[in-house]
DNA sequence: CGATTAATGTTGGTGTCACCAACATAGCGA
DNA sequence: TCGCTATGTTGGTGACACCAACATTAATCG
């Protein structure tokens, strides 16, 4: 549980009104808590895993090449997180038939079954998440960051 | 330089509209485009050392339990940041005469002058990090950001 | 006062996330 | 056919955040 750091004491000028600074903070703050939900909740996944999992579900299966283009996650980071994935038979791998080095990777029933279950738990820490803002301001804030990090529109 | 990822490809709908997985790919932007200007133009110096050089500038000499406490970094890595910032003479350690187990910590004059080098190049970042925002928006994002991590108000 | 408790700086870890290099294997294009 | 590229895998690196334990020194309390 790497719980957010900097509880007290207040930040030099110079770094509080810096939007880098800002954002820093905010992902201490989101990956804390999210830390802990996967903690309590995750039975030993973390966001790598989720994030695959997503993208499975959503898209259905995929090679992990693609798996890795398409959640940004490196090929070899992949390979590790389904690695884990495997051993809990949240997903299974088969070699393409038609193209011997690549490898099919299919969510399986229990895999669902346990992305449901996270969601939960992350909607969950949206909620604690974006707790100091109104509604409004949630989306608002969602509007920007998601302008600030995809540009094209 | 850790560049961030993600280049290409479509989010998963679960995760792209959810807050947290918005601000740790906000931070993954951020944080690629600081390394690349601490890269070029950090002399060796991370983040770390900037913040200490700051809390030091805004506040004059401190202990390393007190500049870990304003800066939010734990007691180690200050100690280590702070080793890298002495062999570089940009601060100063000495004991406490009054307190002999505590080293109190000083900026020197290159250490000031450092810090303004870095302050520019941390602003160049900002407009860059800000760019697909226009000013006011970016005054709303930093508001936001602001409140998110800083309850109380 | 003496004993216990707390704070300080330091060392040496751990974990997560992101990234990179190199490799064998398998397809593809010229 | 020869060379190039893509794939999955292994085994690293680095930044950042955090934790445990330790000796030393100070403060507190019985």
């Amino acid at each position: 549980m790497p719980t957010p750091q900097h509880d007290g004491g207040r930040v030099p000028t110079r770094l509080d009104g810096r939007a880098t600074w800002l954002v820093s903070r905010a992902y201490a703050r989101s990956s804390g808590l999210l830390g802990s939900g996967f903690e309590t909740h995750g039975q030993g996944l973390r966001s790598y895993h989720y994030r695959l999992l997503a993208a499975l579900e959503e898209w259905g299966p995929a090679s992990q090449a693609d798996l890795g283009r398409k959640t940004g996650i490196d090929r070899s980071d992949v390979t590790a997180a389904l690695t884990d994935l495997e051993s809990h038979h949240l997903i299974e791998r088969s070699v393409d038939p038609a193209h011997k080095r690549r490898k099919i990777v299919t969510i399986t029933a229990d895999g669902v079954q346990r992305l449901l279950e996270l969601d939960k738990v992350i909607d969950g820490v949206q909620d604690e998440f974006l707790a100091p803002l109104t509604p409004a301001q949630r989306r608002q804030l969602i509007t920007l960051l998601s302008r600030l990090i995809n540009p094209q529109h």
